[in-house]
DNA sequence: CTGAAAGCGCTTACAG
DNA sequence: CTGAAAGCGCTTACAG
């Protein structure tokens, strides 16, 4: 229990003979100090095992090193992959993640988002979907000039520099992937109303069955809320219509795993008779059987860009951004699994 | 986008005719401040509407309101339902959770380890399962006389405070639980060997087989490393060994889904002619087809419980906690699904 | 019950 | 290339 006080600049700075400031400058990689001198501070600071006071930097200097995270979203596959990444970007970049769910009431959503400008003072905010698209959030946010980054918003597209993937495009390819195989009869079940990728998921399917002059059936497509429980719902009433389709496309997995349990209780087989898809590749996409094919979104590289863009200063209060960095797409993947087959 | 500077102690003491020390006891609770002053003050803060600074309290103070988090474990359903709880509660309490991946050599676990002390700071530590028996990081920890809370600990466990559910027990009462439906053939997973929770898990269900007086047959009996993945190959062992058993117990969930899976593949019909049981009722538990009967851990409230001892101070540098304080054995759950049936 | 002083460990801005 | 001074916004310890 060696409980020796841990070294200061100041002691640095004692040892090497010279400044604080001198010190200061070493730790901060400034070029204007010479290589002798850099080199004997580096030396003395390795050997009394230095390491510099986050919160004195924090406030003598303007920066936080913190940036916060908004979440408001029921997968918890989604978040759990997307904090994992930011976390371990933020790390790498000396930052630290503070997390908040802004659930609940508009009120409570703006408190909690005036708690994270005001009281821990972040230098960004990172915005998931669907608190991304609150108004009254994105107001806060932009009267107080803290830069934030929105993952897949729908709405004010200019208001914030975002990243996302083309939603629509994965959609359409995952459908026709159906389509490839055989399936004409494809049942769609909508993912919640208020994220804008439910909306161009859902028109990705459609748009793919109109270009393939299928039949759109009413009675096959089903609102669900990406919650497992609702995919319960939808999936029953897709399945036990008078138009059971041969294939259906959940609008992410956890719906698609639900859907997949009530072909079974049904004692419909899948894929034999039911071929699923989802959408997300999260955790769960491989631990279902059969195992899910879906469209594998890069959360956690979202993570990593919209962590990038704040830490980097590429967006800040001072900086706007350029366009080519205001709008991140990035790329998604098909992932075939067992889930489909040709129907018979 | 007003840019007005925030209000500061000073302003708020200005306002209200006192001094700075003044304002900190009305925002500390100090009780000695007469009723009148401290209702000025009160109300200055407000119409000002400011927000001490987090790092300036920190610098002054001795405390860092970090709490770090270490973990390193393969289980992505558990580490999030922990993340969330432990995230919750520290908004709770004032305190902000620095999360690390505590993965890889010893040497650069350590290294991660002395960060979170000396650069982050952090006012207590808590140990995921299984680095929390590495001995090297809770040396280091000891020295430090950073207070740390351990979740599931398997050895050394009178050097710090844990947290913990009967694991022996759950996973007596879940053996007993197949037996009583008539299955007197149960294969086991087991979990990671570097967990002691595995062993404990397995030794409930070993002594509940032989207080029932039923065999205990080696081909049924596997081992897992808590992925998926390992479950599948133990899982595919135990279903195509010639003493195939009429239900398999997996050590966690992620297991059980594996097992799930290889039965489908092999035309074993689930629960019909198989009963499979998990543990830990994380996400997929419920996502699973038929719904997986499973052990509840109360991964949650564990968190609530490690992040509370931390920032009440009932753990501390220099506060030694009281037996009772020491070990905290939270109660579980047996979550009865459909994944269980009597053999026929 | 209240306050003046000193200091936490850094960085910023200014000199030289 | 280097340093002395001032200050970031709080709290601790001491007086009264």
């Amino acid at each position: 229990m060696s409980e020796r006080r841990r070294a200061t600049i100041q002691d640095v700075a004692d040892r090497a003979g010279v400044s604080k400031m001198t010190v200061s400058r070493v730790l901060n990689d400034d070029p204007k100090v010479s290589d002798k001198t850099r080199q004997k501070v580096q030396q003395i600071a390795n050997e009394l095992n230095y390491r510099p006071n986050v919160s004195a930097r924090r406030l003598a200097s303007s920066k936080s090193y913190f940036i916060g995270l908004l979440y408001d979203n029921p997968s918890e596959g989604y978040i759990s992959q997307f904090l994992l990444g930011a976390l371990k970007s933020c790390r790498a970049k000396g930052y630290h993640l503070v997390v908040d769910e802004a659930s609940g009431e508009s009120e409570q959503q703006l408190q909690i988002t005036r708690s994270l400008i005001e009281e821990t003072r972040v230098d960004g905010v990172i915005l998931l979907p669907p608190v991304c698209d609150q108004p009254e959030v994105i107001e806060v946010l932009k009267e107080s000039g803290v830069p934030f980054i929105r993952v897949a918003p729908d709405t004010q597209l200019d208001c914030s520099p975002y990243v996302c993937m083309d939603d629509y495009q994965a959609a359409f390819e995952m459908t026709q992937l159906l389509i490839n195989k055989g399936h004409t009869e494809i049942g769609f079940i909508i993912g919640n109303p208020n994220q804008g990728a439910s909306r161009l998921r859902y028109q990705g399917y459609m748009d793919a069955l109109r270009s393939n002059k299928l039949a759109i059936v009413p009675e096959t497509i089903e609102q669900g809320y990406f919650t497992y429980k609702s995919g319960l719902s939808a999936a029953e009433k897709i399945l036990t219509s008078s138009k059971r389709p041969t294939a259906v496309f959940a609008s992410n997995d956890d719906m698609a795993a639900a859907t997949i349990s009530v072909a079974n209780r049904l004692q419909i087989k899948v894929p034999d008779e039911l071929s699923v898809v989802g959408y997300d590749d999260t955790h769960i996409a491989q631990a279902l059987w059969p195992p899910l094919t879906t469209v594998r979104q890069p959360i956690a590289e979202m993570a990593n860009r919209a962590v990038e863009l704040l830490s980097s200063g590429q967006v800040s209060k001072e900086r706007k951004p350029k366009a080519s960095e205001y709008r991140q797409v990035l790329d998604f993947e098909l992932k075939s699994r067992d889930s489909v087959i040709s129907p018979t």
